[in-house]
RNA sequence: GCCCCCGUCGUCUAAUGGUUAGGACACCAGACUUUCACUCUGACAACGAGAGUUCGAUUCUCUCCGGGGGUACCA
């Protein structure tokens, strides 16, 4: 669905169109406050930002199809007036004898039945209270369009059978206002799911009849676009974690490495070439480059692509998107930047130039940062940290200890402290480098993958350093 | 059943009537690094099958196979 209204906005975008986002809720059950409140969210994360529409208004209100539905009714009159639709009594158990009875299969669907009704039937039916629904008589001849992405797509005449678009209660459907809205609302350009191609067909025919009765000037342009697949050959829904922008989001996505991840499921900038800005899509995109063939969503590329975008940040920018994630892992103190303590933005801002390369997502940044913000004085290393620590970890620490010790505060300092401890531990001390520093990047970070170790020391201060690396031996 | 769509490495994709079929992610190996990450080097890996057109098909056509969608008084 994100990725849907990411090519309409792209497509729009590219060629100066007008994005119209409107709500299509002719069926209330399923439509809610909360479930469009969510897209909107959604779309203005993104920064997917739309010209006429729901919010923002327009010439062609309202946006809301069940505000619209006067307008519905008169066109439907229209239609029944010019003879495009009839009214229809069958019931679905009706229809389903019929097939059964004429040994057509049970998904054949509706069979024509009532456009033959005479006014004698009719009159029958409604005095046994029965309504009728309105129906779209469908030509018999073959239907084509040229699709944006698929290019010609002809359906065989007798293929689709007549459709209701007006309830015997009155409610229009779908089939009825999508077509009258865009009509209306003056759409040339229709990109949506490939679930809705098979109802094109449909839509081509009421775009004629539309067009016969005045309401419509032309019919749009259609682009069916790919399924985004999940997990084994089954379409992304709405319940699969992998379409939820928002748990995304709390993971620690960007905006723009989730959507350069999305603009890749059927699209392509070009020849070797796959991380770029939204400016840039707007510029290259043209829906005809589309893929038609469907795409899986792939986490791990996705998070790589966000890692990208993670560093091409500025230090700032990182800095100040990251805080909400930290304050989430209680880990500062506020949940922006502007209110955080002198403290806590001095040693994140040292910390973000080793920070900001080695994250992929921004829900990393408080494994990196906790041991540097905090000034416990012990750290209970990670199980799989604590594995690093080999039999001579215990007499490293006492050397580390007692050179460190003799650290004036002033010379705390990153260089200074890489010559001591390199002198100390492997040139004197002769241990391997891994040895030597393992043990005292584990004490002072507590894990196994840590900011560079050196730069972490000074981050911390002597005093802190020192106490955890004595804790650490103590509970070896 | 009928209608429609789709088919290049595991995944996302590029290109082409004649190429060693390219890149990215993942994976593996190595270099760098105190660890991890970053970066770099290398390895692995694809035109679903069969006909036809052609001097030559991954590319054009057809058939088949496989996958998906529709067949609503949902959207």
């Amino acid at each position: 669905m994100v990725r849907t209204a990411l090519f309409n906005w792209a497509a729009a975008r590219h060629t100066h169109g007008t994005f119209v986002f409107r709500i299509e809720d002719t069926d209330n059950a399923r439509d809610t406050q909360e479930s469009l409140d969510q897209i909107i969210e959604a779309l203005e994360w993104l920064g997917i930002t739309w010209d006429e529409g729901v919010n923002v208004g327009g010439p062609d209100g309202p946006y809301f199809q069940s505000q619209r539905t006067d307008i519905y009714k008169d066109v439907a009159q229209k239609l029944f007036d010019a003879g495009y639709a009839y009214e229809s009594f069958s019931t679905s158990d009706e229809i389903a004898e019929r097939n059964k009875a004429a040994g057509r299969p049970a998904a054949f669907g509706y069979d024509g039945y009532d456009r033959t009704l005479t006014d004698e039937q009719k009159a029958a039916f409604r005095a046994e209270g029965r309504k009728p629904a309105l129906r779209i008589k469908m030509p018999d001849e073959d239907i084509a369009f040229d699709d944006l992405i698929r290019g010609r797509i002809e359906f065989k005449a007798g293929s689709v059978p007549d459709y209701v678009i007006v309830r015997p209660n009155g409610d229009p459907l779908y089939t009825l206002t999508n077509p009258v809205d865009d009509a209306l609302m003056r759409i040339n350009v229709v990109l949506r799911g490939e679930d809705l191609l098979s109802s094109t067909p449909r839509q081509i025919v009421m775009y004629d009849y539309l067009k016969k009765i005045g309401v419509a000037q032309v019919t749009p342009l259609f682009g069916h676009l790919p399924y985004v697949m999940g997990q084994g050959n089954k379409k992304l829904s709405k319940r699969d974690p992998e379409s939820n922008l928002f748990l995304h989001r709390e993971h620690g996505f960007i905006r723009e490495g989730l959507l350069n991840y999305l603009a890749l499921l059927g699209w392509s900038i070009g020849p070797d070439r796959d991380v770029f800005s939204m400016d840039e899509m707007i510029e290259k995109f043209d829906v005809r480059d589309v893929k038609a063939n469907p795409a899986h969503f792939d986490i791990d590329k996705a998070t790589a692509i966000n890692a990208e975008h993670i560093r091409m940040l500025t230090e700032d920018d990182f800095l100040r998107r990251s805080v909400p994630y930290l304050f989430k892992d209680g880990v500062v103190s506020a949940d922006n930047w502007d209110a955080l303590t002198g403290h806590e933005r001095e040693v994140l801002t040292a910390a973000a130039p080793l920070v900001q390369p080695r994250v992929r997502l921004l829900g990393e940044v408080s494994g990196m940062v906790a041991s540097l913000l905090s000034d416990d004085e012990y750290i209970a290393p990670a199980p799989d940290a604590r594995k690093q620590l080999k039999a001579s970890a215990d007499e490293v620490l006492t050397l580390a200890i007692s050179t460190l010790s003799e650290v004036p505060e002033e010379e705390w300092k990153t260089d200074h402290l890489h010559e001591l401890l390199t002198t100390a531990l492997v040139e004197e001390g002769g241990y391997k480098p891994r040895l030597a520093f393992g043990p005292v990047r584990v004490a002072v970070s507590g894990r196994r993958v840590s900011p560079p170790l050196f730069e972490s020391l000074q981050i911390i201060g002597k005093d802190v350093t020192l106490a955890r690396l004595t804790n650490l031996q103590k509970n070896l």
